[in-house]
DNA sequence: CATGAATGAGGATTCATTCAT
DNA sequence: AATGAATGAATCCTCATTCAT
């Protein structure tokens, strides 16, 4: 039987203090940003201890890094996931808002990661070496139902798949990520079940209806 | 002539070190955000010292309010150079859209200071007390605007002015907050020329459409 | 009519400011010692302004120097009222301790005034001029009972004024002074009514049966 | 021989370390109160730095609380080696109160960090947990050298251990605590070996007289 | 006599990181 | 592979005091 205080016993503990971690700072740097969040409120609130922060992951620097890595890492393999060739182009447009909707209505934290790297002026994210080719997957996704919808004579607007992805972004990002001063200044909450809804709906109509008219 | 720069030809301006104070301090929050800002930093930048800063703003979070606050009556104060009332519902709608979509391209600084306060769950928003009746007059124009249109026939779609503004916004919002992160990522520059004279028409059109086209 | 608003006819109120100030001043530096009084602290609660405090007083030394000053003028001023010269010595010392006792339970800011000049070496008192013939006072006026008592053949102990003053005194300093270290430890309220009948009686009781029993 | 001054000879030490910096802050707590103590002087005087005090201690706080924690450990530790049990109820009176006056003159640190701790009304005191029991051996002490006295005729007062200790302390720690106003209003060194001796004699005179001889 | 504005010097505390083993 | 102890360099903030009028 293998003891488990012998280390060549305990591989698979690496892995698991490296996603514990991992979990910790992702919470840490969501709450308070980079600059805001606190090694030492990561270490403490982690299994392991402050060391091994460096020991993996080498600086804060580095551990955000990962956590943002690891956030787009989450949204890909959500998006891999959509059948949208298999629908007809409508549907698959559709369906691609409705999802992109509705992964960041359900992770918030993925939407302030994405606001905070912003505020750095994604300095970080240019050196993820994955990152451009992971979303260049998006693009080629949408591009191809605009041109199977504009082959069948259901999108009448002439546009760029980019152009599509910056509208569906804008309209389901700020929602979220704008909710708080939205919510201050209008006194209501965006996350709220029955504006949810509407504002999903709305979404969808207003990108459809713009790919199904005429330009003015 | 007297040398304004000789300190002895100088009043003890209260109100012109509150100002540059407050100037510096915009770029430094903007550039670094709350946490990541030095009170430090912006001394230096200062024509008075760290002292003064606190003298006039009782404490770094002090200061990120009074930049806050004077962020939010900058575009209000431009907002109400807008004489909407003038010009047929279509041409008002257009005119606001117009005008959010320069306003944010033109003032990234705001639009990075919204993103920074929502990372701060706009903690600091929701203390000042002037801003909740200051936007309200953006709906009340938005709203305006619609009811002029829905009674002329020409916008035929029921909403709500909230969910109106939230889409203009999130729209201009997103091109200039997440430029960074989207740029990096599909290899494009947002504010180029070219794009955005492309977005700020597709915007306009987006929601002109939405709102003069019949429901699905 | 005199013109309040003319300075001259506002002559009354140099005493009043610096009395404001005196007692505001008494209250800060009895809470929070020398050090931990802040001048803005005592400024905000006078109806003058800091800069007063300074004009009157010169320094944060000062203005302590002034209440220390008018603290011992006011238990100067009290032990005055006392007739002792007509009563019998012993009645007289009975009185006498009674006085002191009852004067530091009514009056704990005074002993915490005189615990935070010791806790300063007395340095302020030193240079108080007037101090050392004031209280000089007390100790004849305690000698005259002594005397009078021996030659009575009340007080059979050969003793020395300046030695029963230490101990009625540290016997009635001590319980309001330490009454927060003995409360904590102890778990009781020095200050409470039955405790404070039982001390006085007992404090009277040790010092009248020293003097008035044989050296063993 | 190794030269402990030598860093690359000294191991790394927290227990020396810890010692070093309570030693050295109970001086600066001690000349300058809570407040008045610098945390940079007490840096600069230990073999640490400043960081270390932060380190070790949390804070000013938490190392003034390290410091009266040890003062109290202090005197209880020499009170524990007294063997009054042994000694019939009267010599072990007269002892325990020598005891006392002889420690207290002979730390007069220890009485200053009482005074000081006093005029923050204990409140550090409160929170350390340990103190409350530990002085209550004192009690017990002293109630049993009554209670034996009182079984023995001895004692012929009745009255309360607690109240005993009050008063024995008061006349004890008065003379220290108040030593400079005393020394400053009447002229005199209350530490000087001729007036000690005496005082001495008188406090144990005074608490026996009070204690042997019937209540008025 | 009175005052609002200003301030140099210092004060407590925190930060990400590394050393020695 | 793993770690408890240690730390230099900031960082935010406060203090008693004075200037200019």
């Amino acid at each position: 039987m293998p003891d488990p205080k012998d280390p060549r016993n305990r591989k698979p503990d690496a892995e698991r203090s490296r996603a514990d971690i991992l979990a910790v700072a992702r919470a840490e740097f969501v709450e308070h940003g980079l600059s805001g969040a606190r090694v030492d409120a990561i270490a403490e609130k982690t299994a392991t201890t402050k060391r091994m922060i460096y020991y993996y992951f080498g600086s804060k620097e580095g551990l955000y890094s990962a956590v943002l890595q690891q956030a787009y890492a989450g949204i890909r393999s959500a998006e891999s996931t959509l059948e949208l060739r298999q629908l007809d182009p409508l549907a698959a447009l559709r369906r691609l808002i409705e999802f992109t909707f509705e992964y960041e209505d359900a992770h918030p934290d993925f939407v302030r990661l994405i606001a905070i790297e912003n505020i750095h002026q994604a300095a970080y994210l240019t050196r993820l070496a994955t990152i451009r080719n992971v979303n260049a997957d998006a693009i080629a996704t949408l591009e191809e139902i605009l041109s199977r919808g504009r082959a069948a004579g259901v999108f009448v607007r002439a546009c760029d798949a980019v152009d599509i992805h910056l509208m569906i972004s804008g309209l389901c990002f700020y929602r979220v990520s704008n909710r708080h001063t939205f919510g201050a200044i209008f006194g209501c909450d965006l996350l709220e079940t029955e504006l949810r809804e509407r504002h999903k709906a709305m979404i969808v109509d207003t990108i459809v209806g713009y790919l199904t008219s005429r330009q003015a």
